[in-house]
DNA sequence: ACGATACAGAACACTTTGTTCGTTTTTATT
DNA sequence: AATAAAAACGAACAAAGTGTTCTGTATCGT
């Protein structure tokens, strides 16, 4: 791929970011990303044929490398899921694509859709540990979204409590352990 | 109050809403919810500043009766937590401004929002019932987004439960009976 | 050094926004 | 029924944003 390509792509995303971080996703305009990545309008066009692609292409970026199956010291334990969660948690708070702020952002909401739907693949896996008492469905919808706003919690008190506190929270609240 | 003000403030929320369960929010123009309303260009600034407020507003007008509190029969029970939440279940399915609709829209996100602020008001009250095992905030926020979760999750599956059994489900999966 | 291609920048037709203003209709009151 | 006040209409407006197309220039891979 031509490195000019990179570069271009590189500076829209990260110009979209700073903006996100400011504003909300829908009073944002093309023009402003354009002038903050300085690229021109049309080269803007050929990239990401609207803002919404963009923002998949954003999220994409983002959320791929936290979940990305990496060699994982937990398998096989008890305390595999919440090995697992606490992973996640290390990864959002030392990522180097500054989670964190975009999702505490005004459009935060939209984030979460994606966060959540990376975390129920996650989450399917352990269905079975929280046994059958309601439908798994509703079981494995309540899991991903609370998880999801644990998370989020945890980035607005500033991330003060390790990951492994939030993760063993987390399951102490679900019942487990 | 002026007649006029009120029918064409209903008028303009009604085909507000209309829009809204067909396309997401940041898609509807002002131009078509006064085409859709039948009203004049200037008569909507009159009446709202701003498509956000116009936003405001609507969820004001669904939310408010909802959270009214009217004659509660499970006052000092030990399951009015319970009973207070099957009947905001209640008031969901057959509410007459039809919020099934709007939270499953393509925009649920934006009412979710003002969901959850009303829906910690409720669990504040019955906070001291879960424990003091995780921090009380971290608690407010896991139910009230939970909460609102499983209310989402049952609109999904067509209400095909009782709102009772909703309300059981969901103290059962929070640890609570 | 070469052709290929990505970019810049300007121009464009078009849509949307929010405001203004004179006119017409409806309302509450007498 | 007559009247003054209030509200809605609708056209026009500048300003801003959208998405496309074009030409010339710079940069890339080979």
């Amino acid at each position: 791929m031509d490195r000019r390509q990179i570069k271009t792509r590189k500076a829209i995303l990260r110009a979209f970011r700073a903006l996100l971080e400011k504003k909300r996703y829908d009073h944002i305009t093309v023009q402003e990303i354009i002038d903050g990545a300085d690229v021109g309008r049309s080269t803007f066009y050929t990239h990401f044929e609207t803002k919404d692609l963009l923002l998949d292409a954003l999220c994409g970026d983002m959320f791929h490398h936290i979940f990305e199956d990496d060699p994982c010291p937990w398998v096989g334990r008890d305390d595999e899921l919440e090995g697992k969660l606490a992973h996640i948690l290390w990864h959002i708070r030392d990522s180097r694509s500054d989670l964190s702020g975009i999702l505490l952002s005004d459009s935060s909401e939209l984030f979460m859709t994606y966060f959540k739907a990376h975390l129920r693949g996650v989450f399917e896996e352990y269905i079975a540990l929280f046994g059958e008492a309601v439908p798994r469905d509703f079981l494995l919808n309540h899991l991903t979204g609370s998880f999801a706003e644990a998370v989020l919690w945890w980035l607005r008190e500033g991330m003060t409590l390790s990951p492994e506190a939030v993760a063993g929270y987390f399951m102490k609240i679900t019942g487990k352990r």
